[in-house]
DNA sequence: TAAGATTTGTTCGTATGTATC
DNA sequence: GGATACATACGAACAAATCTT
């Protein structure tokens, strides 16, 4: 097979589109030329459909479209209509979420990253967090302090070690830094929960990992970068091993809303 | 403000939600318990009304949800109706941006994570390639042999640049890893056309940057992984520079299909 | 080429639900 | 409670696309 030496990997080839997503466009189009805001009332379904020229059902159909993108909210009664709203991130993981479902995105594959976007952002923290959050991290640290004694409570610690690394997500400053930190946190939450990823129990190793946890905490609170840094280059390597010995291969939901 | 101390930071509080909405989620629900694959049917309309007791408006609805996530598509005719559909990549950026428009993100952040992301990449694809991609990475670099003689051709030979790394994406075998920085890529080149993000002209540093590329192909096909490496290393550092020079703050565009 | 069959696409009229005043 | 303003939902009819013969 030839090169293609176009630079073009992927078509962009879009021949014909339904009614309902060219009115969808146009009106993004009209949102974008009006520079409306998170809150800023849509025209209501009558105004669209003189608007756009279309039947109720097509305006419907398109308003459908961008609330599944999580651009609009829609409210009934008086003094309703659609808003423009901001995507939240759950929403963003979620959509995101979709598209790897078909991927086969293997556990080392997501370890790959985590060993070296966390350290990364635990780094860029250091010093940069208030006492409400630190104190907030520390809790999430000390729950479970006794060693799992089930398999339930081997998954309970699992996925609130993940919460741990999910909410430090929150705090970066980089927010894309953060989403795809948050992501990942959720993708292996997804599948501590649907597939037995928690079993066989490794729990001196858990244990290792709360340790870690509260050094870090202790190491964002003294402002010393290098330690969080390290600190966290370490736990990652040590989940890492745990998460590849009971591997798995790859991601299987159709994720939810 | 107290801390929650509960670990969950984003509310998950769904109290309604529409039919049509209902419906989608009723149909993904289907489809998973069937296990259903990309290509696969779903019933046509008229099953669909019936299966669910409601009216063909919402399960038409219910249809554009799922399309805009890019999890089906429809064809009319005999033979047509609803199949599964795999989310291209391209769909999953755009959803993605989607996000982001409203996140404030500065050229900064994003090099802060191409900083560490492409070498990791490239260092990982070293020796890995087959004939025919690295000579359409070769090809992409050769591009624009001259420096730029006006701020047109600075900015074609940017965009350029950026193609090479998004195709260089692709080839990730970590799809994750892939995705993440194809993404950077098309959120730059999106800046680029969209604001003025070219000018003042740098040309020698955009020559250097041509150099690197094409250091960086040999490097591959050497099999160099760190060599490689620390090409791309060098080479971020490079383009941060510029960028961050004629910088900006934040994205702004609602971004399109 | 043309006709017919199948399936989605679009419109309209009407009725119902819901929140505000 | 009643009036109002909005979205929500239904059903029937017709239009358009596309496949088969």
């Amino acid at each position: 097979m030839k090169p293609k030496m176009d630079g073009s990997s992927e078509f962009i080839a879009r021949p014909k589109q339904s009614r309902p997503v060219r009115v969808a466009d146009k009106i993004k189009q009209w949102v974008v030329e009006r520079d409306l805001k998170q809150g800023d009332k849509l025209p209501n379904e009558a105004e669209m459909i003189k608007l756009f020229s279309v039947s109720k059902g097509t305006v419907r159909e398109a308003m459908r479209i961008l609330e599944a993108q999580g651009l609009i909210v829609t409210r009934t009664g008086p003094g309703g209509g659609s808003f423009i709203d901001k995507v939240s991130a759950e929403r963003a993981r979620s959509l995101l979420a979709n598209y790897f479902y078909f991927q086969n995105l293997s556990i080392s594959d997501i370890y790959q990253m985590r060993k070296t976007l966390e350290p990364e952002l635990v780094a860029s923290l250091a010093g940069k967090l208030t006492e409400v959050q630190l104190d907030e991290l520390q809790f999430l640290a000390e729950r479970h302090p006794e060693p799992a004694s089930s398999p339930e409570e081997e998954m309970e610690q699992h996925i609130s070690s993940l919460a741990f690394h999910a909410r430090l997500s929150e705090f970066a400053g980089n927010r894309l830094l953060g989403f795809v930190i948050g992501f990942m946190a959720r993708i292996l939450t997804d599948l501590t929960v649907y597939r037995r990823l928690y079993d066989p129990p490794s729990a001196e190793l858990w244990q290792r990992g709360r340790e870690h946890q509260l050094e870090l905490v202790q190491a964002l609170r003294d402002g010393d970068s290098d330690a969080a840094r390290a600190i966290m280059a370490s736990h990652m390597k040590g989940a890492e091993r745990i998460m590849i010995a009971q591997e798995a291969q790859l991601m299987r939901n159709f994720m939810g809303e």
